[in-house]
DNA sequence: TGATAATGGTTGTATAGTACAACTATGAAA
DNA sequence: TTTCATAGTTGTACTATACAACCATTATCA
């Protein structure tokens, strides 16, 4: 049980207010390319990555509500980007595929991402990358535990 | 005219998106502390820092539109906890201030953030602090000045 | 085997946050 | 004084999000 004494280190209070701001950056202005946002990116992303992709898994990687899984790749349906498909083991699982549409909005994403990716590189000095990735990490770690953690215990 | 060659440092990727989920945590579960939210508390905080605040300056800190910042603020005045007050030089300039109960819950939540800054600054080892908070804050930039130059230009 | 519980998904509903455009009132400049 | 600029609010619309309720399945166990 920790004394409460007022103290707060202002740095962290105001990494993470612009944090709030950078990501709105990444994240509105909806059509980030292709008529595709972020997060549909990052969707696609996976699918293409894994091949096929179980809702579930999703759902897990993106850290929403199932609900909110759900309505994320409803738009990339309804565009013929992803299909769904009954798993065979067991039919109440769904897993995505990409479509030929899907794969081909995928490819072009991600060069326009190129731009947007080697426009962050090109502003972080050569030799001080990794150093910067990790710091990165770390700090994106310790927020996420110490939210988990419920702010306001004690 | 750089040329696409389609390679893409996926750090950098999962990075950002993992920022998007963190920054998610911190700002849902409505609220924080004392019925206030994160964005909410940023806002109180700086108009304590300031003792009274044009809603324009606050537009620009906040980085958001003038109509989401006249709603960012709503609530507070409705709760009682900030107050519009006409600008003496200005009548169209409203400036914002601090309520008797506004300079309380500030405090209170201020007391309360403590756990939450501590709980990350826990995380972070002693002597890597200052190196880690620069580092995001570089990334931070990075990203920022990335998004504001069109992420698909060229 | 048959009732009960667990799992995977979707839908209903509600809310915060957000932008853009249109508007009002005021102030500045020509 | 007419016209332009500024500060802020309101109308409207949309995304992201959660939680709860629900429907099919599948698993468990008595």
């Amino acid at each position: 049980m920790k004394k409460h004494t007022g103290y707060i280190n202002r740095d962290v209070l105001s990494l993470v207010s612009e944090l709030c701001q950078v990501v709105r950056f990444c994240r509105q202005d909806a059509t980030f390319c292709e008529d595709v946002t972020f997060t549909q990116f990052l969707i696609l992303d996976e699918v293409a990555k894994k091949g096929e992709l179980k809702m579930l898994d999703l759902h897990q990687i993106l850290a929403v509500d199932k609900s909110t899984t759900t309505r994320l790749v409803n738009p990339l349906v309804r565009q013929g980007l992803i299909e769904r498909k009954m798993s065979d083991h067991d039919s109440r699982a769904v897993n995505l595929r990409l479509t030929q549409a899907g794969r081909k909005v995928h490819k072009k994403v991600w060069l326009c991402l190129e731009g947007f990716v080697g426009a962050i590189e090109g502003r972080i000095p050569e030799r001080k990358k990794k150093l910067v990735y990790d710091a990165v990490k770390l700090f994106i770690d310790a927020v996420k535990k110490a939210s988990s953690a419920c702010p306001c215990s004690e």
